[in-house]
DNA sequence: CATTTTGTTCAGTTAAAACTGAACAAACTT
DNA sequence: AAGTTTGTTCAGTTTTAACTGAACAAAATG
């Protein structure tokens, strides 16, 4: 009497999730499934791939892919023999989005430490903006403890020194 | 030649800016302006003043008042011979909002814990899902961090005992 | 007890974001 | 060089969230 959904299901609930999670962190719901695709399938996919397992239009393909590149969580790759652009998780997505996530926090940090500088000399506000200013602060500090940590247990790439040569390319 | 703004002009950039933060955060933006107000006015502000100086309906503040007030970021208070609401920052809004950060942050962690334990045992996705489960750990071990050190330096209140007595009234 | 003030609720509108289809340019194939 | 495959762009649609006005209930006022 084994109940235990099958490998597929996992996958496409897993897929949805990262969808969600993504979601919540202000990306598209496509953008989080294809993320989400990657880390579970763990090759590169095809551009035509991700359209069609996603059920959703090149467009909406292209544009989150964008988005994940410019984030720098994704990576495309080409295939010899194959025109389709392939593609894969960043080599560390965990700690440039941590890397991503501290900037911002710091630099709403900085815009309050703006508008504190422009506040009168005397100004009464002054010290309740800097406990707000105080919080982004202990906020961004955190995440590059986060950063330090994720960083020491996924040690520098232990790959051949060749890898380079081959990073955008499979097979 | 002084070319500072007047204060009114950097309040109301403040308020803007707290509006687009918590935009960013997934409130929507009259609940984060509601907070930046609270944040600079320093005072009890009434349920109609809100409306009128942000410039909003009374539906709007009333389901961005509710919002915060679930996350526990402010507090409702009276004021006798006033038959008005009044709110104001909740005594330590900003560890209880890294709190709700943190729980959000774990959650998510667990649900993808969740779907490793229902892979099969030599699943090779497993160390990948892995990975992003460590992620979410790192996070939420970082906002504690960053709790620890809000609290850290914001002490436990220095008000009279007598306190909680009026902690909800004004005046 | 009729009237006013107050905050909430809810149906409907507005605004913003996500997503799509179709047109296109570039690169490749035959 | 005509035709195909591929990814991007963009105008337009769909979906979602934010916001509003109006109706309402509760409490206070006169």
């Amino acid at each position: 009497m084994s109940n235990d959904p099958d490998i597929d299901t996992i996958r496409s609930d897993f897929i949805e999730k990262t969808g969600l999670i993504s979601q919540s962190e202000g990306l598209p719901r496509i953008a989080g499934r294809i993320f989400g695709m990657l880390i579970f399938d763990g090759q590169a996919v095809a551009f035509a791939d991700l359209a069609t397992k996603l059920e959703v239009s090149r467009a909406s393909v292209s544009s989150s892919i964008r988005l994940l590149e410019e984030r720098g969580l994704i990576k495309r790759m080409t295939k010899s023999g194959d025109r389709q652009d392939y593609f894969r998780l960043a080599t560390d997505p965990y700690a440039t989005m941590l890397q991503g996530l501290q900037k911002r926090t710091q630099a709403t940090r900085d815009e309050i430490a703006e508008t504190i500088q422009s506040l009168p000399a005397n100004s009464e506000a002054a010290d309740r903006l800097n406990e707000y200013a105080k919080f982004h602060e202990s906020k961004s500090a955190a995440i590059i403890v986060a950063l330090e940590t994720i960083r020491a247990a996924a040690p520098t790439s232990s790959e051949p020194q060749n890898a380079v040569l081959k990073e955008n390319q499979i097979d």
